[in-house]
DNA sequence: CGCGGATTTGAATAGTATCAATACAGGTGG
DNA sequence: CCACCTGTATTGATACTATTCAAATCCGCG
């Protein structure tokens, strides 16, 4: 729709032209006017795998579009118990909104590339920009669609199921720019530790690692460097998921 | 802010007069005449309890509030393994905004009263009244975290901690008149069954019994007749939780 | 090459599930 | 009003999955 008025690339902030998340996320609901005022406020920052973004119970002053890599939310109990509760890649919304302060903490998984904007900017264009609201509505929407899906995984399946899951999940996650139904095999870079896994499904890290290497004697998976995994056949991965 | 306004009682649908979400969940966010325009299209309902409100993978065609009662949302692995994936208690709102068909079963777990609404006749409404969408994002996110606080219980606590949260959090939400912070002991009816409370936590029935027993006899909670609970001191039940 | 963190593997244990039987509650009809 | 009947809940015995604790191995990196 307003794809048409960037044509006159100078309309709109350099930063946002060679932006991946231009078109999607929250930013695809504003015209180049719009995009100008935004990034009068925006900054893009970078972050190291492990650097906390957001923590718990902290006052939270901004807001942010993941632009590249993977973020990690997560709660504790007070005993130390860890639960991570979602991961975020491009072009995810980072940030509750309409919060005091943040009920979860954010982490960096990989490295990762984030356009910020402090709070009370982006709740000032809310106001103005009905479009805007609805496109927060529609992310939030589709975190709620994924909790609900992945409390049927925590809930409902078994160590094997919830391993498998995971790597079906991001097998179909990690590369925003490939078109997963025309893919059959793919090979990538998992973003989590096995402890990280471990707390994403909500068993050890010991179980992880047996099912992965049954995984592996079971030709579902190969393991090249711990981290670096490849996926014969994406259906052969999905009959494993329950 | 729009009460004053409805001091002239008679501006206002003689149903939503005496409806206890009046002002509260979606319709707080409406003016008189707004109401009006919604009440033209909605139709109170009363369903028993069992009966199913939304089929997984059917189309939706109406969305509701919640008036009274309790309903259960649950999705299904393909070999019948099931989880409650959430409660909905009055009044929170019951749909999917902007699906097209339901990927999860909603089903009365107690008697319900819901107010109904055509899903057309909802979001031409959203359409010219930005106020309702930002009361549906408020809900949406208010159910986003619920959601993540499940999960950590279904992924992180013993069956003792589930069953004690359980009944937390059914002690603190099914008498939307009370104000909690005020109340230490607390007597109520459960609104689900022993298969649907081992559904909704990922565990057996034998091991929600068992641990029931267990709290029974450690004084935590005393249980009258199987469906009727009371709650000596909501302190103690917390210190369970985990 | 050697160090430190991450991962894998092994053995023993604990916590839930499973299977089977019994008890209970609420409703029905004699 | 009671005896029965059915679905729901509790209890018991056993099996199994995942955890725990301990040790060995692998990997990246200075």
């Amino acid at each position: 729709m307003s794809s048409r008025k960037d044509i006159h690339n100078s309309d709109i902030p350099i930063l946002c032209q060679s932006c991946e998340a231009r078109h999607k996320g929250i930013c695809g609901a504003l015209e180049p006017d719009q995009l100008v005022e935004l990034a009068r406020h925006t900054r893009q920052v970078r972050a190291k795998s492990g650097e906390e973004l957001i923590g718990d119970t902290e006052e939270v002053k901004s807001y942010a579009n993941v632009i590249s890599g993977v973020v990690k939310l997560t709660k504790m109990l007070s005993d130390g118990r860890q639960q991570v509760i979602g991961l975020q890649f491009a072009p995810d919304f980072l940030g509750r909104p309409f919060a005091e302060e943040s009920r979860l903490s954010a982490e960096a998984a990989s490295g990762v590339n984030l356009c910020k904007i402090p709070k009370s900017a982006l709740e000032s264009m809310i106001k103005s920009s009905p479009e805007l609201e609805h496109r927060l509505l529609m992310q939030t929407l589709k975190e709620l669609d994924e909790a609900r899906d992945w409390m049927v995984t925590l809930g409902r399946k078994t160590a094997s199921e919830k391993v498998a899951s995971f790597l079906y999940l991001i097998a179909t996650h990690i590369d925003p720019t490939k078109n997963m139904d025309e893919v059959d095999s793919i090979k990538f870079d998992l973003p989590l530790t096995r402890v990280d896994i471990a707390d994403f499904l909500g068993l050890t890290v010991e179980t992880i690692s047996r099912q992965l290497t049954k995984l592996r004697k079971d030709g579902v998976i190969e393991i090249e460097n711990n981290r670096s995994f490849f996926v014969p056949s994406m259906e052969r991965l999905e009959d494993r998921c329950g």
